[in-house]
DNA sequence: ATCGTCTTTCTTGTTGCGAACAAGTAAATA
DNA sequence: TATTTACTTGTTCGCAACAAGAAAGACGAT
């Protein structure tokens, strides 16, 4: 019986206290999300499952939609730090290679948090105008980075000039979206999504 | 005061009365996840727009998770039957072309169950197997046809012998996916959906 | 440092709403 | 008329959302 394994009360300040809740209560969420779908997930569940009360996650974040658009901030940002580690250097076409088999990695290794980002993304189809403008916002982004790298590679003469880049990179886009769907349909399908992503290239 | 403009009773067979409440419910279903989204659909409502009680439809459809596969599979064959109306007679590449073309049409149009159709599809990414499997369905069935246009193509010599049939298909599937969901986020912007179809083929 | 006060973090209590079911009524069938 | 099918009223349970209170850190004054 070691009394001693969780000290009863550790010295934090309230950033830490905050900043620990918060990422306690993300995975509690995504785990949920992930084995029970997002309808799945409760407030109640979230808060017990951290650690905390049944009204914890309530309070932090006020509404489940809040919860998630968090979720996807945070997930969002990661995921996007880890395509620029793997798009480091690179410009043009090489830069798209990369971002594209980077892609396709992390896809394959599954991550809970990818997969359920992804869940999220699809669920804001609706006219929720929440949910809804944190997905544009990172989806602009993307785009904004893809058209970058189309122009890197016209200019560096890799690419036809009359080329349409907003349209191409929007096609480019949308191939993305389609075969992450496929991926959440059809998760176990590995070597059809590493397919798609090479036929992508 | 036109108490005659709705007749008392109409004298139905319980097969009309049951078509009828159907259609009637499907509609308001729609019609609430149009404005409201998915969640914003209470079986309740549902009811009470139809013109019945509070609890019809879910004494009908039992959850609203069966609701939401009934009208995926209503709207769904309403489609299917679009798509090979469009398609008739076409073979080949040109059934391909063909299908885009209604694609877009239909989207561009912008009908609201579509819409709907479209959302729901989106929504069935968790691990709810209930909806996932009517979709599955409908998806692979559209896959399946994307194959045989494309078999039929290279039977006629106008697709190279050596393509990957299933890969093909699936990236075509994949883009059309894709484009619908830039559509759902982003209804407005018509001429992009429609260079990006026109891309596509 | 230590005490008391203020602020922030978290908990218990409550309300309202929707899904789901159960038991009843009305309409059609035979 | 009896039975099956279509629909309604009544109820329960769980969750989201809020409100009011308890506990833990922050901070100035002594």
């Amino acid at each position: 019986m070691d009394i001693f394994a969780r000290p009863i009360a550790i010295r934090r300040t309230q950033a830490e206290r905050s900043a620990l809740s918060d990422v306690r209560m993300v995975d509690a969420a995504i785990g949920l999300m992930a084995s029970r779908g997002i309808s799945g997930m409760t407030l109640k569940e979230v808060g017990e499952l951290a650690g905390y009360s049944r009204a914890m996650a309530g309070w932090r974040f006020g509404t489940k939609a809040n919860l998630c658009a968090f979720i996807i901030r945070t997930v969002g940002d990661e995921w996007l730090r880890a395509l620029n580690e793997a798009v480091r250097n690179k410009h043009g076409l090489a830069a798209i290679h990369a971002a594209t088999d980077a892609h396709s990695r992390f896809v394959h290794d599954g991550a809970e948090r990818i997969r359920v980002f992804y869940m999220l993304w699809f669920h804001s189809t609706g006219p929720d105008p929440e949910l809804k403008q944190v997905i544009v916002k990172v989806h602009e982004r993307r785009q904004r980075d893809v058209e970058a790298w189309i122009e890197q590679g016209i200019s560096a003469g890799a690419v036809r000039e009359d080329a349409e880049v907003k349209t191409v990179a929007a096609q480019f886009c949308a191939t993305i979206i389609g075969i992450v769907y496929q991926w959440l349909v059809e998760p176990t399908a590995q070597h059809q999504i590493h397919d798609l992503h090479q036929g992508l290239k």
